[in-house]
DNA sequence: TTGAAAGCGATACCAT
DNA sequence: ATGGTATCGCTTTCAA
């Protein structure tokens, strides 16, 4: 041990945190000997007595995309300035059943908090996090008691949704709703129905076979997005509920002949970091902010500075207008103007936008 | 504690663990007393005393980025089937000076392993790691005297190069050196030398101004293309370090008007998750399988049974032909034949792709 | 098969 | 200002 620097294990433990009296000549010297040594207090011995890890668990859905990765960069990095560790556990694959020993045996005396990215705590989970007695905050969505750091994922669809109507499409499709395995999260659900809200507020309908299911990935949502452009109907914008969504379908929309935004515009939400070089219009998040403010808010409850009301940040978003949208090629029949110049769509036999709005609840209410 | 349940602690110990004789009675009294208590034993002071802590830190230099993460993913799931738990520490912003305390604090007494993704250690830095005695592997580039898990960055290179020249392409371009800031990674540079080596056996030079440094990010990436496309003269194929370096490429392509691949070919490594959507040739790795092998050759050496020679694991790769390559526009003097059909980027003044290799240090070697 | 007791490496209280 | 010592919760001889 240090105390080959020739003194007690106390003064030691005093002078290496620096708290407490200790005379400075001594203090010099343990530090001496302490980078003579190599010595770094051993966080187990340290944490039995304290209590506390100096780690923080997070959890996300799938640490493999982009999103989720970002905010675990935001998160690390204020964490780390603070000494503070990072433990990483993604629930990418976990079943119903195996999610709730995961998190329990991570979490046990081996994290003082937990950030929580997008998925919804069982209620199991939610009284395991409870009986810990733990901090948790939640990134990406709202859960009662606990400070939350997120966009408002509603205003941000609105946006999105509104900006698609203002260039005066009529004719949109939607692209993400999710499937069964994973309605548990908010944000598809949130995103899903303010589109649908402001859609009608416009008095507009998006049809079935407009709507757009895919997993969230740009591959899954080419796929559903490819048989929609076999269809002898198609809308003139789509709107995606990310921005990875949005890539799959303008891939899907090139191979087969479309032109964006000429056939068909494309808009999603994200602001991801190949939406600019993809030239997509989408509604920004700042989403390693979001990783920051979270890590922050975890570090107050840390060190026992927790706010007096339940914090819930909501940061902005911002309307990013790139090149993947623009005006209806066709304007609808109610509001007549130029017709679109002849595309390869409709060389292609994916053609004919419809004119009008399909079974519009209410015509022009904006 | 749990010795509500009847028995010793000695016992407890002893029967949560599965281990030494325990009569089946006694064992499955504290089993369910354990459960009923919610009583998981803490790792403090078990690590405290076995001095082994059950956790691996995984240093990156970005986990921002798909291929980092993915590698994270694929050594999260396995580590955590044997109950082992993962300690980001990522290198993004660290600068020559911080990284070296990062990584002490962090590691000792913190995790069993470590696990270094692409960066290589500075010598301050291998030698604390030689000095704490612990398992090491890295992924994505050798290291003597450590186990390794990685693809073979020149062949991976080798089989790009050589599908640009077999497509008939002479006027080849490269994106993907590096600025002065991260030379030290080893995988720009082997990608570039295999590149130039393949390129000189077949008598082709890439003359500096079709070489594009970038930080291998897509954006990055479409600005330095963006100027190479302003040339008068531009190569007829270019070949990219990496598929986010060719997704740059192509945008900027496009945005000079110039089809790909009937204007411009590219070609990326990696097989990124939206190299199929955007319809990139590439070579494909397997990326999380690099993440699970390391993980494996992680948990072997915790377990004791280390290999008896070091491992150096080296991934197979596959050439994947998308629709971003095709043959060169206008065939080279000295193989003469069809002429392209005019191009958008002939329109744009971007054009003229020369007509046979610049400065060809040898004609036709293949 | 089970229990008692000695550490593991720090912290914090109590003396000095 | 510094040194002793009980203590944190577990594992591990050693006895019984």
């Amino acid at each position: 041990m240090a105390k080959a620097a020739g003194v007690s294990v106390a003064t030691v433990s005093r002078a290496l945190r620096g708290v407490d009296r200790v005379s400075p000549r001594t203090r010099d010297r343990v530090l001496a000997a302490a980078t003579e040594l190599h010595y770094v207090a051993s966080p187990a011995a340290t944490s039995l007595v304290s209590g506390r890890t100096r780690g923080v668990g997070v959890i996300t859905p799938y640490f493999n995309r982009w999103f989720f990765a970002t905010v675990v960069t935001g998160i690390e990095k204020v964490l780390r300035e603070e000494g503070f560790h990072v433990l990483l556990c993604d629930l990418e694959g976990s079943t119903f059943d195996t999610r709730l020993p995961i998190t329990q045996t991570m979490l046990w005396k081996r994290a003082d908090g937990v950030i929580i990215l997008n998925v919804p705590p069982r209620p199991a989970e939610r009284s395991l996090l409870d009986r810990l007695g733990m901090p948790v905050v939640t990134v990406g969505n709202r859960q009662p008691g606990w400070p939350s750091v997120r966009i408002d994922d509603r205003a941000a669809m609105g946006v999105a949704t509104r900006h698609a109507i203002e260039l005066g499409h009529r004719d949109i499709g939607y692209a993400g709703t999710v499937p069964a395995s994973i309605t548990h999260l908010q944000t598809p659900f949130d995103r899903r129905a303010a589109f649908t809200t402001v859609m009608s507020e416009h008095g507009l309908v998006c049809p079935p076979e407009w709507t757009l299911e895919c997993d969230w990935t740009a591959a899954g949502a080419a796929e559903h997005a490819s048989r929609m452009f076999a269809l002898p109907r198609i809308p003139t914008c789509i709107v995606a509920a990310s921005d990875e969504i949005a890539f799959g379908v303008m891939s899907a929309a090139r191979r087969h002949g479309l032109r964006v935004p000429q056939d068909v515009s494309v808009i999603g939400i994200d602001d991801h970091v190949h939406a600019e070089i993809f030239d997509l219009t989408t509604v920004r998040q700042d989403v390693e902010a979001q990783g920051r403010r979270a890590g922050r808010i975890m570090l107050e409850a840390l060190h026992g500075r927790a706010a007096d009301t339940v914090v819930d940040d909501v940061l902005d978003v911002e309307l990013v207008v790139r090149g993947s949208t623009g005006p209806p090629r066709m304007v609808p029949a109610d509001a007549p103007g130029a017709t679109g110049a002849t595309s390869a769509a409709d060389a292609l036999g994916a053609t004919s936008a419809a004119r009008q709005a399909p079974k519009p609840a209410l015509q022009a209410t904006s």
